[in-house]
Order: C-alpha cells, then structure tokens, then sequence
DNA sequence: GATGAATGAGCATTCATTCAT
DNA sequence: GATGAATGAATGCTCATTCAT
C-alpha cells in the first residue's frame, strides 16, 4: 500500500495532491492537541478548508487520514535525514554531524514524532506495516552510515546503535518533562554524541 | 490524586480492592488488544466479570480506568525494580546486575509498557503530571544507583544515562519490529551493558 | 387508595409511621430544590437518614414517595385550614378573617405547594384523582363558608369565588418572581380581601 | 438569550426553522401526554419525524427542546392577545371584550400552558428568566390597559388585577377537574369578568 | 428489620459515513 | 467536484429496584 493506492472519486491529480496536503496539515494541527481518537472527521474538514462531503471525496474512512498523517511525518523526517547524508568524507566526524542533524530535526518535529508513538498501533496492521518498514529503511540508512564511518562496528553493533540514536532522538520529544529542564538541547546532543562516540572508541 | 481518591459509591474497602483488581486485569487485557479508545466500558465490565451497572459503582468515568491501569502498571514496575535494588555492595557489577533484572522486567511487561506509552497523554494533565512523577521517582532511583556504583560520573551523566536506560528498557517492547529479530533478549541486554560499561569507564 | 395502602413488607405500624415521615421530611426537602425527577431514590434515603433498602421496605416504587409528599402536602395545608374555620359568627368579616390566615398558611408553604403544581401530573391517575379529591374537599368548604357568611352569594358563585381565592393564594407562591416585588404579603391580602368584599357586596 | 441562539450545525435558516417547527409540535404533542422528563429524545425526533441523529443537528441538549416549545407557547399566546389590543376606544367595554378574548385564546391552548405551569422550572435559572420576562411584558401590557380603559385604578391595583385575570386564565386550564363540571366556558368568563366590572367600579 | 452491592434496561448524545442536490 | 443535511449504530453513564447477608 502506498499515499496513493487510497480510494478517491477524483480524477485531477494535481487537485488530490492539493487536497490530501490540506487535509494532512490541518489533520496534523489537531492530533497535536487532541489525538486521532478525540478528533472529529468534521473538524478535519473545516480545519482542512473544505467540507465534510469533500473531505470523504479524497478518503474513504477516517483511518486514511490517519495513515496520510503518518506517512507524511515519515516521509518528512526521511526527507531531511536524507539530505545530510551524502557521503563526503566517511569520518566519525561526519558520522556526528549526521546524527546532530538528526536530533535538530526530531527537536524540530517533537509533536508530529508523538503523534506516531501514539496512533501508529491505531492503523490496521496491514497499513502499520507499511508504515514500519519506512523506519525500518532510515534506520538502516543510519547503520550503514555508521559502518561506512566506523567500519570497525560489527553489523550487529551498527544496527542495535542505529536504534538507540533513533529512539534517543525520539525520547528528546516524549519525554520532554524529564529532560528539558536539566538539558538545553546542545547539551543533550551533546552528552549523548559523547557516550556514542567513546562507545564506538573502545569497542 | 491517589488511587483511592477515585470516586465509588462502595463502603467495603475490601471489596473495592478486589473489583479494582479485576477491573485493572479485564482493562489491560482489552486495552493491549485495542488500546483505550477502542474498547468500551460494557467490554471492560464484562471481561472484569461484572455488569456494567457495577463498573460504575467502583468508578466515575472510562477515564477513572484509565487511570486505574496506568498506576498499577507503574507501581508493579516500581515494585519489581525496588525489589532489586538493595546496594550490597555498590560495585559496577551491582549496577550492572540491577540493569540487567530491569530490562528482564519490562521484556516481561512488554504489552503493558506500550500502553503507557500510547495512552498517558489521554490522561486529564492533573492524573498525568501523578502519573509522570512516580515514573521520575524511578528515574531517580536509578540514577542515584549509578552514583553509588559509579563515583565519578557526574550527576547530569547520571541522570541522562537512567533516562537512556529506561527507554532502552521500553524500546525493547515498543520497537519489537525492529529487534526481536536481529537480537535474542539476552542479547540485547548483554550489548546495551556493554555500551553502558564502556561509557561509564570512559567518561 | 390512602395514604396507608402503600405496601410495606413491615408489620410494626408505629415504626412505617416514623420512617414515612422521615421519608416525607426529606423528599421535600429536596424536591424543592430539584424537583421530583431530578431527584434519585439513593438521595431521598440518604437525607431521610436510612439506607436505599430500608427505603424500599416502606414503599414500593419511587412514584410512591411523590405520593406520599403530595398528600402530607394537603394533608397539612387541610389541617392549619381546617383550624381557622369552626364558625364563631357568620359574618363576612369572619370569612376575611379566615381567608387573611389561608393567605398566610400559603405564604408559609410556597415550595411546597410547588411541589404540587409541578408533580401532581406525575402521579398515575388513579391517585391523582385521589389527591385532587382532597383540593376539592378544601374548596368546597370555602365555599360553604362563604355560603353561610354572605348567604345573598349564589352556590356558583360561592364556588367560582372559593376557587378564585385558593388560587389566589398559590399565585403569591408560585408567582413570587412577579408579585414580591411590588406588594407585601400584607399588601397583597389586603387588596385580594378588598376585591372580594366589593364583589361580594356588589353582586 | 434567543430562539436563534441555541446553536445548530445546520446553515440553511429557512430549513432551521422549517425542522424547529416541526420539532416543536412533535414535543408538544409528547409532553402534553407524558411530561418533558418523561418524554425522550427518541421519541420527540421520532415524532418530529425525522432521526435521533436530526434532531441533534438542531439543538444541543434536551432542554434545548424545551425551550423551544415553551418560548413557542409564549410567543403564540402573545401574539393571538397582541391582535386584540390594539386600543379603538378606552372604555370598560372595551376592556371587558379583550380579557374575553384571552379567556377563549387560554381555552384554546389549555395543554399548552399546563406544560408551562410543570415545566418552566426545569429550565435553567438564564433561561428560565428570559422565558418569565416574556410573562412579565405580557402581564404589563394587560395592565396598562386596564389603566387605559379604566383611568381611576391605581397602578398597583392595576398590575395585581393583571396578575389575577392572567392567572384566572391559565386557572381554567389547570383547574378543569375543579370547573369544567360547574362552569361551561362562557359561564366562567362572564361570571369572571362580572367581578372584575364590580370591583372596577366600587373600589 | 436493616443494609448496601449488584443489576441491566434505558437515556442523552456523538460521529463516521452517505447521498441528493 | 463540492456541499451539507440526514442517518442510526454505538457509547458513556444513570438509577430504580432487588435480594443475599
């Protein structure tokens, strides 16, 4: 299943492109504030610009505007990853400048990246697993980083710090009411490069 | 707010703990199903083995269950983590151990720890903030258990190490996708340990 | 029907006597402040100082207690009506005089004949008409009253008048938010008693 | 607080109007038979004929309907007395003829304003308030046409003759099970209307 | 006689979804 | 393509009444 294989009346791509943006922004305004559950297809459609009716022209239920939700947040972080990811010089250096951009971006994104923890498991698991496996592919993007930059890490190191870094960027953003009073964000992306690179070090 | 502060119409302080209990059960059996929202105050009634009329005189509203779980699951946590953290003798290999039986604890509590982790922000901010404070307590422990055990790193490196450690303890439920494959429980523990010891002596 | 064919599962009659006055005591307690409806069995229990079950051992149905209420209400209104009216001489201002003293019983039970106003509907038909019953008995005595202080009054007009006056004093109850602001209940009566002097004479 | 404030999602007002009016007979005809609180929404949207998802679109809460119906019983026996008011002569005739006019416009809506008699309280103190003014205005008008036609009454035996003829109006409504037996509706009115003429003259 | 825990039918209200215009 | 009125299944919660202790 891809953005779109979900059902629509409407012919004009451009305008469905048009629409489901719409949708997705405003959509993503309110699951900020109240969750998927507590939010109404309604307040979609009027926060979107357009009515209930035409909200159901490009969906079908209100779960495809969950899983546009979700997909577009993964597409975005992937998106910003990606474009600090070239390989220049395989150094740990560029390793760190990579995973400090990482963590600027989650920073950035806190409340999208809490969306997911909290809705994912509400999509089918069908459409989850869609979803999982766009992770699945950055997180891999990360490990061969480290193994490029680092290519004394075993495969298995690679991808177990690979996950760690991921959910250390996360955990900036859900669990801000334990680490936002004793850190500033450098800080933390600090300390928490500095444990990284001594791990990697003296492997 | 306390776990018996919630509202009942019961005089029997026995009785309201027992029905609790079953109301705890059937709830986290239903919610690892079909999370909070999803499930019904008819469903939990029924799966507690009562009628629904009941449920209600042991509770004001679903989100007084909510609640209910939430804490149970925090305190069974905390009950298991303090059962091991008696310092015998404050070595790393104390710590080490204590780490150790906590990543055991949360693999054992996997289900339950992803529904904290989807549906505490559903929480009115007054139950949240309750909430969240036993989770700092636990945070706390950990983190002075490290100071113990590791004189000298800092108390901020303390206190960012138990936050890494606790959410890798989660991540273990919450990514299962990601790693129960590349990696067997023992695993895991065996090289989060590992990154963890190297740190700390490398600080 | 009366007053004691309600069933009870109780033999002792002294002992249904006091518990359906405490019954009474506190259902118009609270009726008074939120009606009948809105007004749960648990509450009337509650405030007449027993417990839900034994209030079912005194009556059957809710219904039973507006019952109850609303012939103690009459039952009340009769009895300080009934004291004024033994005929000492037949004079006209011997019937003001009674009228005067009916004002003020009203005056003193405003909620409760509120009460009546509102929830005599409520009752089933068969007691309604009962209740209604023991109004009529109250009136016709008005009006035989009046009968014999101005024999020239026909026994229509008797009757008409009799009604005009009872109504006249609910009026200065459920009409407060109209009538308490421009007279006092001296006022009041005085100007009610006048009118009806006048006609009388004028007839 | 106005018939057009009670919030609707509906845009179209002609058909806001259109589903109020048809709501309003439909929980006439109903509270009527079996009182509001007796009456449920089911019900009222089954009667008003359309679904219980309709009715909802209209008005917010129950006591929406409510006060609907009883603004609606108000402005219809405001509008029928208004039409006879308009003063051709000030005379006692004239008088005379517009309280017989009320008279029968009560007659007509007996029903009706036994709902207002037993429900008004149930409406919020606001908006039971808005609804008494509209008493008030009518009461007023009443008694500025007695002033009108009948020059010597004071203003305050002209407002309480006001409250007595209104409440001798609704009385034949409220009171049939006392007069309908004696009384055939001219016979109440001319009997009424001869005290008025008697006690206008001779006060 | 008194108690209060248990019951479940019943109610107000919401909201995803459809479809005629 | 867009609109928004209509629908009714579903849900949280209440409360009169019963009955075992």
């Amino acid at each position: 299943m891809t953005n779109n294989e979900i059902m629509t009346s409407i012919k004009d791509e451009r305008l469905i492109e048009k629409r489901r943006n719409q949708m997705i922004q405003g959509a993503i305004t309110l699951f900020k504030k109240k969750g998927f559950h507590r939010t109404t297809t309604r307040e979609i459609a009027k926060e979107s610009g357009f009515s209930i009716g035409t909200l159901y022209e490009y969906i079908r239920t209100k779960e495809d505007v969950l899983f546009l939700v979700v997909d577009a947040i993964y597409d975005k972080v992937k998106k910003r990853l990606m474009s600090m990811m070239h390989i220049e010089d395989p150094s740990i250096e560029h390793l760190m400048r990579v995973i400090d951009s990482y963590f600027r971006v989650v920073d950035d994104m806190q409340e999208e990246i809490i969306i997911m923890y909290q809705e994912v498991k509400s999509l089918q698991k069908h459409t989850q697993e869609y979803v999982l496996q766009k992770e699945r592919d950055m997180v891999h993007m990360l490990q061969q980083l480290i193994q490029t930059c680092a290519p004394k890490v075993s495969k298995a190191d690679a991808e177990l710090m690979a996950n760690n870094i991921f959910v250390q960027g996360h955990m900036w953003g859900f669990r801000r009411w334990a680490l936002h009073k004793p850190f500033t964000l450098d800080e933390y992306i600090e300390r928490q490069l500095e444990y990284l690179q001594i791990t990697i070090k003296n492997l």
